[in-house]
DNA sequence: CATCTAAATGAACGCTCGTTAATATAGCGA
DNA sequence: TCGCTATATTAACGAGCGTTCATTTAGATG
């Protein structure tokens, strides 16, 4: 029988399963067993576990995170920053927690030490390019007199690293319970930020 | 022929690999050839590669880090809020970088997810110690007027996090320009705090 | 010195791994 | 309709895995 979208099919699956059990952990048999065909199989399509594992690495390098979170009626808002701010936060939390990305940041943060790994893969390359976008916004808030002058890269990182780690705290399960904990720490955090940037 | 630790140069050899390969990208046998014995002899030692693991996590349950972070001198210090969100800062970016402790924070990060790990691993409760120190401290502080008063564990959790989240990022390789431009970034932060909590 | 025991060895087990090769089959273009 | 090509299957490979077991050895105890 053929299949359609096979190559695709194997991808996601293989995310889930490195996301889960690393990339040792898992195994191209029960890759392929998930969608329905035998290991063999796997190999019209890539020509190895870790060609596979690359495949999945340069899917998300191409993928752009500024488009997914900051949006034009978010910018608009950027002249109330405290709403500003609180949507930002939510928005990248929310980015993070979506059941693609997480399952990649799983991923990066398992086999980013690794040694299939720690050549393609760091924290800091991830969290640059939003790192990058905010200070963008946080620099020309300061320069609009909306908040205090002060370096946006440093600004950009106390805003998205405290995010970042809350995020990665509940990147196991997430019950509604623990969704509405998350988001209680998220509004503590930009309350912080905001009392630490506001004018006075 | 008899060697003596062998159960302790187990538990090392152990956690060099686990924190490197991943539980699952680990073998036996890799760490009884480390440490010159055969993979049988392990099992004199230790009734499974499970077990191996678990005694590792035992023995960083059991550590306390409030005495290897916190000291008098340290203390005595809180009366200078300034210099003394610094000393807390580096101290507490060291701590992370110990050898073992750095190890223990590479297979935090790579197996909280996993079978195996995702029942004792977690990196909320990793932080929960340092953060109630630190809360207590912040929290004595704004009594003693030399901080704003605000939400003590909110201040602990600002404090620490991005810390933490810049350890991560150097928990690869660390070379002394590596390190120069960490300990940049915990001085930027550490402004940042001092002036986010400073009265006014 | 004889004995006991803890700790090592060497060989083997059943299993799973990634990968390859030979073969079958489905669907599309000529 | 025929044959080509892409995609599947079945079977097997060598290697490494965790683990067990019978045996040897070294060092402490009497």
């Amino acid at each position: 029988m053929k299949y359609a979208n096979t190559k695709e099919r194997i991808l996601n699956s293989a995310l889930d399963f490195f996301s889960v059990n690393g990339y040792s952990g898992a195994s191209i048999r029960q890759i392929a067993k998930s969608i329905g065909i035998r290991e063999s199989a796997i190999y019209n399509h890539y020509k190895s576990k870790e060609e596979i594992f690359l495949a999945i690495l340069s899917q998300f390098k191409d993928k752009t995170i500024s488009g997914e979170v900051i949006s034009d009626e978010l910018l608009d808002e950027a002249v109330y920053p405290e709403i500003f701010f609180s949507k930002l936060a939510k928005r990248l939390f929310d980015h993070w927690g979506k059941p693609d990305e997480k399952k990649f940041l799983r991923l990066l943060l398992m086999e980013q030490f690794t040694k299939i790994g720690n050549k393609e893969l760091s924290t800091s390359d991830y969290l640059k390019e939003i790192l990058k976008v905010c200070a963008v916004i946080f620099g020309e808030m300061s320069k609009n007199g909306v908040i205090k002058k002060s370096d946006p890269a440093l600004l950009a990182f106390e805003f998205c690293a405290p995010v970042f780690l809350i995020r990665t705290e509940y990147l196991a399960e997430e019950d509604s319970g623990i969704r509405r904990e998350a988001a209680e720490k998220i509004n503590a955090h930009v309350s912080f930020f905001w009392n630490a940037v506001r004018l006075k």
